[in-house]
DNA sequence: ACAATTAGTCAGAAAAATATGACTACACAA
DNA sequence: TTGTGTAGTCATATTTTTCTGACTAATTGT
């Protein structure tokens, strides 16, 4: 006899999705200063209180690996990396600014 | 001498505090069964495979208390529990409708 | 009276997420 | 060559979240 614990797996619903690659204590945060402009890790780390280096390293290789920040190195003095919006990523602007106008 | 890290505590960013209420293994899928309409403990615990007792009751709990849900007692027999959208769980679809049409 | 269905609670265990502190490595300036 | 700023890694510890299995309790059906 098979469980009717079944039928339901979608996994595909893109809410759920962006839920998922949001999780977490620090990536919220992140996503929203990367709203503003390319951000720093050092500077994640100086303004993000409460924050840490482990942490923040984590959440930006996952937010960069499910394609919404993007990692680029700078040639600039000083040599620097900065993570930006991918095209993903500036598609929920309109998203998030809506969220905004909710009570 | 104080930290410099200090200033950017807001914390009511809607979007940060939505991700917040949806923080969680099993709160994002009970709240997308409950678009369909009202759901039942049992139910949700039949569906979403791979859930137990304790964790749904914890996250149904949890999303009344920030008012994403309503808990309403059914007088019909055999006499249950239904938990259905509040208003403010009701004015998120749009964004959730919107979410899916996104790649 | 007994079993099934309803909707949970509770204590403790296990798993996952997060934090700490030490360390690495490159570029550049003094 | 010593120091500062860049951006991390690593092993371990702590904290938080989630799961398991036993138990409760009211309602309804046989």
């Amino acid at each position: 006899m098979t469980t009717q614990k079944d039928s339901n797996t979608d996994e595909t619903c893109p809410a759920q999705a962006l839920l998922k690659t949001l999780a977490g204590k620090w990536k919220p945060e992140i996503f929203r200063l990367a709203l503003n402009g390319p951000v720093r890790f050092n500077t994640l780390l100086r303004q993000i209180e409460g924050s840490n280096k482990q942490s923040l390293a984590v959440a930006l290789k996952e937010l960069e690996a499910s394609k919404l920040l993007n990692k680029e190195i700078v040639n600039e003095k000083p040599l620097h990396i900065e993570y930006t919006l991918s095209a993903t990523g500036q598609s929920l602007i309109p998203i998030f600014r809506q969220l905004e106008t909710l009570q």
